[in-house]
DNA sequence: TGTTCTGTACGAACTGAATCGTAAATTGCT
DNA sequence: AGCAATTTACGATTCAGTTCGTACAGAACA
């Protein structure tokens, strides 16, 4: 079992936005998903989803010609593991400090106001 | 004048919340400071925050032989600039996503809810 | 004065990430 | 079968960040 934690880099958090969102995809997919955004290579992309492969970011089926991958880290485990690292190096360990400055920045809508709200009343209640 | 955005890299935002929290420090300041997480040599330090100097992320008096570091940017941007990246690379653009993620995460203290609770009210009678 | 200590400057080496060119294999089409 | 297109594999290169050794200047002090 491997328990190393691994910090996607940017360009593989890229590649992972993809696959959180497709679920499955070819290399082709998620190249031609990240063309929109930005300029690259299509063996740029394809050697850096081999790069995770050997990592164990992602997994793939490679009994057809054309690989087929998938993510292998979930989303909620990498988002955690972003915002602990965040609120250490950058908040001084204040978790609410980060949610403030979020909540001040890009004021969320009023759908997202109730839904944290009805959060905020669960933490309250404990 | 210099508007292009730096990034600080992980290593210099350790120097910078140094200079956050102590305002002026030299070198041997800064260093000390970071022994007590890692391991690092001095040279490395100095180095460092030389190129920190070189980019504008800190300034310095050099009038005396040993110069007196300051950062010269504020943490608040600072922060914003990364909780504006994150917020778009793993949260599909959506700040209460991050909220609640870290809100869920590791639980505030109650004095900190209510100062959430306070800046949800602000927001949600506008 | 001269020796030691503290500091800055700077170049060299190392590492990981990213990019790309090219070769080789496989598929599909005519 | 033969050719073009697609795909994988892989090595080479570039770049940024990090680390450290060494040289040199100035201060402290015996």
């Amino acid at each position: 079992m491997n328990n190393k934690v691994l910090k996607p880099t940017e360009g593989e958090l890229e590649i992972l936005q993809v696959l959180w969102a497709k679920g499955k995809a070819t290399v082709r997919d998620v190249h031609e998903t990240i063309l929109k955004t930005k300029e690259a290579g299509y063996t740029t992309t394809l050697k850096l989803m081999q790069i995770m492969f050997e990592k164990g970011l992602v997994k793939r089926d490679a009994s057809a010609k054309t690989h087929i991958y998938q993510a292998n880290v979930s989303r909620e485990k990498t988002q955690n593991q972003f915002v602990g690292k965040m609120i250490n190096s950058l908040f001084g360990g204040s978790s609410s400090q980060l949610v403030m400055q979020a909540l001040g920045n890009q004021t969320p809508s009023k759908e997202e106001l109730d839904e944290i709200q009805q959060l905020l009343d669960n933490l309250k209640n404990q």
